[in-house]
DNA sequence: TTCCAGGTAACGC
DNA sequence: GCGTTACCTGGA
């Protein structure tokens, strides 16, 4: 039993709850009772959407819920605004309608993806687990499996680096430690970033050690709900290259953060968002798959 | 065993 | 600026 439930009545755009908590932002959510346990921030939250139309979600959580995952947003705006003539932007979007932007604790989503790197998701996720686990406050809520939330910056500068290693972090471990030490004693303000442009912001993130162009602009987007950042990773650069550059034979990432601004406009991040998603699980729409990595009967 | 994975820093040119 | 290289770890 998942404790008291409320609904939140889900009108208009669709919203997708298995392929947002899946599509690579966030990666503690534990599958539970046909829904998913996890934390948004200290709290304990269970999740389920049964019918498209209905979220569920523990009771007294609804406001939390909505604005992590961002339901606030009007996407058929955001989404009327891309070109139409993109046929895979368009292809990727009614593939997976309800795919929205969380919107994480810039700590939790910082340190979550400076341990991402050349980490794949399932690695990811057990570095996260265990970094909750061992450092995290645990969060009991009645009738549910207990949770962690992300520790601090505090605790974790205070565990130390060899700990972290202890954790399975391999290098990223001097990362960790060292940006949870300038989170923790002031020397990078979180909490200032969000009054900074786009650019400041960027360049405010990068200072810190183990944080380079890819994590930071994560951190502007998933967690600052900054729709204009567009990081490019392997895949990404992958993606964009098969779809749009066929031909070319070298692509620098300014040449690609340059032809999405000119493509896919203000909101390019929820651009890449949608075409990541489509074409990690579709494989480019060569792969039957449903948006929530389902199969589909092909026929 | 060997190779590779959702990146970054530190070097060389 | 641009290209290389080392870096921990776990799974294929």
């Amino acid at each position: 039993m998942a404790g008291a439930l409320e609904q939140i009545p889900l009108d208009g755009w669709p919203f997708d709850l298995a392929a947002t908590l899946g599509s690579g932002q966030v990666f503690h959510w534990q599958a539970w009772e046909g829904g998913w346990v996890g934390t948004i921030g200290e709290e304990g939250v269970f999740l389920r959407q049964r019918d498209p139309g209905v979220l569920e979600c523990s009771a007294g959580k609804a406001a939390v819920v909505r604005h992590y995952l961002g339901l606030e947003e009007d996407l058929a705006a955001v989404v009327a605004g891309f070109p139409a003539d993109d046929e895979a932007l368009q292809r990727a979007i009614a593939w997976c309608p309800g795919l929205r932007l969380i919107r994480q604790p810039a700590w939790e989503c910082l340190a979550t993806f400076i341990t991402s790197s050349l980490k794949q998701v399932p690695q990811i996720r057990a570095i996260s687990l265990r970094l909750r686990e061992r450092l995290g406050e645990v969060v009991r809520l009645e009738g549910m499996p207990c949770v962690w939330g992300y520790p601090r910056a505090e605790v974790i500068a205070a565990a130390g680096e060899e700990f972290l290693r202890g954790c399975g972090l391999g290098y990223r471990a001097a990362f960790l430690h060292r940006s949870a030490v300038a989170v923790a004693e002031g020397s990078c303000d979180l909490r200032a970033v969000a009054g900074l442009g786009d650019a400041a912001a960027l360049a405010e993130l990068c200072r810190l050690h183990g944080v380079g162009e890819k994590v930071a602009s994560c951190v502007l987007l998933f967690g600052y709900g900054r729709s204009g950042a567009f990081p490019i990773d392997v895949w990404i650069e992958r993606v964009l290259r098969e779809l749009y550059f066929p031909r070319a034979r070298k692509l620098t990432h300014a040449r690609l953060d340059r032809f999405a601004w000119k493509q896919f406009g203000p909101h390019r991040g929820l651009a890449q968002q949608f075409l990541f998603h489509w074409a990690r699980l579709t494989d480019c729409g060569r792969r039957a798959v449903g948006p929530a990595g389902d199969v589909m009967v092909v026929g």
